[in-house]
DNA sequence: TATGAATGAGCCTTCATTCAT
DNA sequence: CATGAATGAAGGCTCATTCAT
């Protein structure tokens, strides 16, 4: 018989196969719609009776808004971790770029996610966070590239504008990125930097 | 008394309601989702009763259907006739651009419905024609682009990438978007396109 | 110009289109089902538009009432007529059948309704009237058979199980009889009869 | 403390109460008609909740379905051990009409929806199975009555009509007979019998 | 921890019916 | 006389969720 776990081993457990579901359910939530997928279909594909997930999470949206946590806060932790570590502003820019754009190649499921339910996460009342730290990381890139237009190197049009044209192009990567594509995610990323700072 | 309606007066109003609606969903849909907008809530924010949508639709996916169609069909065909009008490859873009954002700004309920529901277009059986449209739009954009990295003119990184990143930029603008903010449209079209073609 | 129609011209005109509904609303209810056939179903089928049907009809439950009674009505008259008549029990009763099963077949759509609703007929409010002419002409045909019984001729097992196995098998005709078969109407009737008497 | 119950005894347990329920909606559909009685009202009167019934049949139809089933099912098997048992042609014919009588008093709910909705299963896609097995038991009726024809030894005046008149008898027995009526199952049986090998 | 049964609410849709035209 | 639009109610069914086991 071997020996029983002890608590912190449980939680560990525990702590690891939620984090499995929360990526379990950004793939099929990807692919069928948050909505249009009920509880039950999703907890067949993950294997286990629908009622399980309730150990698991208290209710289908906390578990969408573990998702988007999952997709937030390493990319805003990573961003802030950069902007530390010293060097011109478009430098930081180009390492920032590269990490978001790593940072939604590989967490595709979570942006489609992110970006089917925006109108969720823009009005609900639960969602007060998510809604900061996105706005926090939008922040931070618009610091650069207020920066970068300061330091008079670009012909930036307009920081404002600039920033959303960015957040529009690195975010749609997500709806077109194949693994195996031509292009692979520093490829993307520079390909966006030359475009926005000329 | 005023005269009976003829048959083909009958079907302009049919037609005229119709497409009212059409409006009036993309409108509630963009605010509250497609899903989590019940027929009885729609129908009640188009002052008619729940029944009385189904003899101008036969579904609720139907309507969706019908509103990708408002927002594709006038798109393609103005890009269409613009292509047609001659000019060099960046004029026909700056065109073609400034008549696409106007297009995403006036419907821009249209846009967010159009990428909330983006895995049903992608996967649907009853989607394929929208898809196909979607397809053709982005291949005049391509073409366009194409023609100016082969000019000479630009540096353009890469023509798909530019491509994705264009349609990233521009459809995104649906999200941030304000009727009286500080840039109009002309002004955010042209930013793109000085992004673009440096 | 024709001359306007008079007063009773119209009304001939309306009851012959409701008989003509009567009959065609049969058919259809015999095929489809009394309740799976919608109001509008039956008016496509009958090449009017749903709501000209309440011209003729007060509503889907008195269409059903008027054909049973169009079912029933002449069947009674016939009934009593030929009791009227005169003859030997045994007589009497060959003609009966053979008129009964007559109506059967020419009303078969009738009956295959009439049997479909039974429990509609025997507890409805409104089915008074049907229910009472069912019974009257079982009653007539249960006084056949106990004068036969009383004559001694036959070895009947027992009157009441005779009417009900009569009235089992003839009414059940509905549902195999079909118009060039093998068995013709008086043939039948023959057979049902020789069962019964011996 | 109860052992805690294996899969084994969970699948009698669903099983026990599906066979339950469909014993209870035959009740049930005799009296208010299938199509009159809706899914929340079944689900009262068998004091379960509207939604709770999925879990034992995909739908309502599937639910008729299995009615049928539990009416032909033991039947046929009755039948065709009865036959196997030997006996001479009218011995057999009377001990299977003996059975037959007893199955549909016993089953008269079953009957009385089985009757209602003939429409549905002589026509619908998913009822070939009910109609086969109605058919193979009229064909052993059949059989026994050509064989009674051969022997000489009846009058019959048609095995075809004959085996109509039997099937309309029996079976309309589910519509009037009351369980201490006058005539107990024999002797209905024996009547019946009785009129067909004279 | 995980399950299968069960629930109540709500979904999309269709219905029988009415009524202005 | 007939139509097409519209309605309120109800239909069958699925949902997210709970809970005894």
């Amino acid at each position: 018989m071997p020996p029983k776990p002890g608590r912190a081993a449980l939680q560990e457990r525990y702590d690891r196969r939620q984090a499995e579901v929360v990526l379990g359910a950004a793939r099929v939530f990807a692919r069928r719609g948050y909505d249009q997928t009920s509880v039950p279909q999703l907890a067949e594909e993950l294997g286990i009776a629908a009622g399980g997930l309730y150990h698991y999470f208290g209710g289908k949206e906390q578990l969408l808004i573990a998702i988007c946590d999952q997709l937030m806060d390493p990319l805003l932790t990573e961003a802030q971790a950069l902007l530390a570590e010293g060097g011109t502003a478009e430098e930081q820019l180009r390492a920032l770029v590269r990490s978001w754009v790593a940072h939604v190649v590989e967490h595709r499921d979570h942006m489609l996610v992110f970006q089917q339910e925006r109108h969720v996460i823009d009005h609900g009342r639960q969602w007060a966070q998510v809604r900061e730290r996105r706005k926090r990381f939008e922040r931070l890139v618009e610091g650069l590239l207020r920066r970068i237009a300061d330091d008079g190197a670009a012909r930036l049009p307009d920081a404002r504008l600039t920033l959303s044209a960015l957040l529009g192009m690195v975010n749609h990567t997500a709806q077109w990125y194949r693994p195996r594509g031509r292009l692979d995610v520093a490829a993307i990323a520079d390909g966006y930097v030359d475009l926005v700072v000329g």
